[in-house]
DNA sequence: CCGCATCCTTTAAGATACTG
DNA sequence: CAGTATCTTAAAGGATGCGG
């Protein structure tokens, strides 16, 4: 068809569009390092092997059952070994691959900038609660 | 109290972990730009300024309740600038600030590392899939 | 044109209980 | 010890309609 409606046409570019986000590779690795626990599973392994309690203790907070998914993604995502000794009881040891260890500069440039840049973020937070006249403070969301 | 149970001091310390977490820049700056349009937005006006309507053409898919909140609260954190100009009907344009400016950086090289390890992490998916989540022997090497 | 309000669906995360 | 299974809650995201 040479014609389509302009609600056709956006339709197609959204759909378009979904199947470029999908295939964006930044988009991919936010997916596998923009939840809760992932940078942080990763920055305990960056010192070192340790085992799932290990890193369940080193991050309080952590339910069984986020540990081990988070775990599980990044070992299915190729950033974190998994090794098995088949003692009584086993003992389960997650290290980080070659690939798991070339991230982790990434993940230090992040938190450098985020620790550069965090006081004038958190300052125009403050001037955005005045002007704005909204309840906005240190620890309000008022965002929904 | 000198004593506590072990649970009561697990609590403590989930406590006090959940406040850290609050308080870590890193943290903050994920759910910044962690969240779905977040970077493309900031992408979208790294190339100059842009009208609502504009950057909503840029990201087909986008509703206009998610625009307006990701902006508002890029906005809100200091990185977008958001200018009106009364006329009628009314036109607002958005541009980064300083702060926006300077963060471009740093969504550049999350760019750039993602494009050269995609494949890696595409393809320790793929051997994933093969072992069906299979665990590890001691002795064997089954990720690389 | 810009954007807020409301309602609804989907997904992430947490609590709890149980197993080899 | 190192998980799995199930249920519930919290949050993100999306569709639609209204208003300045």
């Amino acid at each position: 068809m040479a014609t389509m409606t302009a609600a056709e046409r956006r339709e197609q570019e959204k759909a378009a569009f979904d199947v470029y986000m999908d295939g964006c590779p930044t988009h991919q690795l936010m997916g596998i390092i923009g939840n809760k626990w992932s940078m942080l599973v990763l920055a305990d392994l960056a010192h070192g092997a340790r085992r799932y309690a290990e890193v369940g203790r080193a991050l309080p907070g952590v339910s069984a059952k986020m540990l081990t998914q988070t775990l599980r993604s990044l070992e299915r995502d190729g950033f974190v070994a998994r090794s098995v000794t088949p003692s009584v009881p086993v003992q389960v040891e997650y290290t980080l691959t070659r690939l798991g260890e070339r991230i982790v500069p990434l993940l230090t440039s992040i938190r450098e900038w985020a620790d550069r840049h965090i006081d004038e973020i958190h300052a125009a937070r403050e001037r955005y609660g005045e002007g704005a006249g909204q309840a906005v403070g240190a620890d309000g969301r008022s965002l929904g």
